[in-house]
DNA sequence: GATGAATGAGTCTTCATTCAT
DNA sequence: CATGAATGAAGACTCATTCAT
């Protein structure tokens, strides 16, 4: 949790009712912002604005702009992560066809990232600038990939996967499709790109993991 | 070219030769400050410094800073695409094992990423939020992805390739590999993950396009 | 006392004890912190914290921030003089070696510097800066005058004085020590330097008031 | 000259005619401004309004306020010490009473603090806060003090002198008369205190210096 | 009386861009 | 064509003070 692992200055840890729930009040308004224009076009004064608080207020509760985002884009990540979690549950791989699994893993991704669209691009955004936000990122991204993990671990076991490396597997897997995903559903692509993209990335990955 | 496709105030495209050089001092400079500092991290005084010539004479050449990044950008993305497309000579893949063809074509993805790695990370960073370097980067994309589609055709004319969708498969591992390859290239990923991830990669992608 | 001469909106004249406690508390935190980081430096925020109560409190007891240096400083300069006068004991003077004497007075306002030194620095900054607090100084200061006046009046009653405007003597002696003492002690001199100007003014003084 | 030992960001030396009247636009405005106003008081938009120029070409000149109130002073303070050196010619302490002599330096001291009494009270403000400051000051300093112990030097070949330490007896008239005048010249005090101790200074000094 | 969340005016500083020389 | 001084809008952040609870 990003934003209260520090505390500069006199940032006021909620304790009290009124104070959390002004703390959720910034942290929304900020993400509404931050959705519509974008982080750098996003003013603290705006923040503030939207969520009807003074200024000053802010900095009770996040030591920098950056802290807002930070917490921001930690919410959003793990939104995202439980969407793409919950599409991995093992019972829905056990029986039937891998091939349509594998393809709810994929819808499942692609459709992830509709989750504040906004907040995602300036994901991709920071990724490489920012340090502190890469980890955050790859923390968060380790429940996915350990849930992928897992998952392929016990078809390993079944015999029904031909993969070696299960945890190289789990990464290739994950990055493959989330940046596809992401260009397809971030940038402008038209829904035939997607379809065709989606369907072929079900035959890759259904290819790369069991035998035909 | 984006920086033509322009033509703001004075902005005279360059006939004489000493024009041309500073043309080019410009953006060797401002190729070497955005690689060392980022782009928004660069002013366009530092640039002007490096260059050796005046603020001002900067708006001769250029419309502005994004200009700037414009050409600079159109040049790296071209020199990784060659970098690529080099890989993907159809005479490299006739003969031998389809795996080591692409293994070779990882290969070259993943090392294109080491061509002004700072740039690149710029790339990513624009990407989402600037319209035209996202139709930059998919306007010479096309290169690598027609090569791709070239070559794959070949293979699928020859019965090699188990593809039905080659345009889609064609983007699918274009993008995929873009993306593995830029986490592990510009990221901090040790050597180790690196080779599990193309060993991976080698192993999904040959799955995807040949039959065993 | 500078506290108590303006009586703002809710200022109450403590009665009870855990009010002056609580008055007593924030006066001593103020003191600490001020010492410690300067007046401009040290936040209401800092102070409130240190006394261990809420930052409207503060004002409950004081008017606003400078009301509370204003009476730390009072206490300082209260506790600086005491110190000095200490020193002008008519007793002392009475016998043996007028220069030993003059010596001990030297040494007494030189060591007077070491008593909250970064108060005293606070002292300086503002004498100039605000009226009201050279006001606070210059009355405090009459203590050591009235001091100083009185034990050279009965030693030039005594005729061993060859001074004749004993008011401004008095003035003057005390004007030159208090800035030689304060520039060597709340500088950064080194300790022979501080040696030889105590030297140096013992021997001014004791010509200017006694004859050889 | 702190002004020009520095150079940090894209601050211009002045090299061109325009240039230097611009810098010298600042520092006059930021002299005035300063002077009536205090240093606090004075925001970078007041010297910029004054000097009719933009914020930003401040920034061009000087690295920050302080930088240009470091220069101001520094100007200040060379044209108070020059005043106070012309004062101590050799020549006019050879001939004639000695007591004229003193009287003539205090008089000196006293009136330097005539010259920009606003800057001055920001000297006494800065000078324990801010260590550049204070060694600014004694950079200076240092030109009277080599004066008046040049000056006390040849008078005590002379056999005119019963001071031993020359170094700290300069050092401590200097002081004593330096505070004594700030005090006398720059608060609030009454012609016919400061007369008075201008009389007791010159006795002072004299018996200090001189057999009677 | 105490609390501490809220206030918001006020500051410095940056930097892409322009334009007189 | 080049120069580089000048521009000035813009933005993040601080902190003494207030006031509802």
């Amino acid at each position: 949790m990003p934003g209260s692992s520090r505390a500069p200055r006199g940032v006021r840890t909620p304790q009290q009712a009124r104070s959390r729930r002004t703390r959720e009040r910034i942290l929304q308004a900020a993400l509404t912002c931050f959705e519509e224009q974008g982080y750098d076009e996003t003013t603290t004064a705006a923040i503030a604005r939207r969520a009807r608080i003074a200024v000053g207020t802010l900095y009770g509760y996040f030591a920098d702009k950056r802290d807002i985002l930070l917490e921001v884009l930690d919410r959003t990540l793990r939104e995202v992560a439980d969407y793409v979690v919950r599409g991995l549950d093992p019972e829905l791989w056990q029986e039937g066809d891998p091939r349509a699994s594998v393809r709810r893993l994929i819808d499942a991704v692609f459709h992830a990232r509709t989750v504040s669209p906004g907040i995602q691009r300036i994901i991709w955004e920071r990724y490489f600038k920012d340090p502190a936000f890469r980890q955050a990122v790859e923390e968060i991204e380790q429940q996915v990939l350990q849930a992928l993990e897992t998952l392929m671990g016990s078809l390993k076991t079944q015999g029904r996967l031909r993969v070696d490396d299960v945890r190289a597997a789990a990464f290739l897997i994950h990055t493959a499709t989330e940046w596809t995903g992401a260009r397809l559903m971030l940038g402008d692509s038209k829904p035939a790109e997607v379809d065709a993209a989606v369907e072929a990335a079900t035959d890759m990955i259904s290819r790369f993991l069991f035998r035909d």
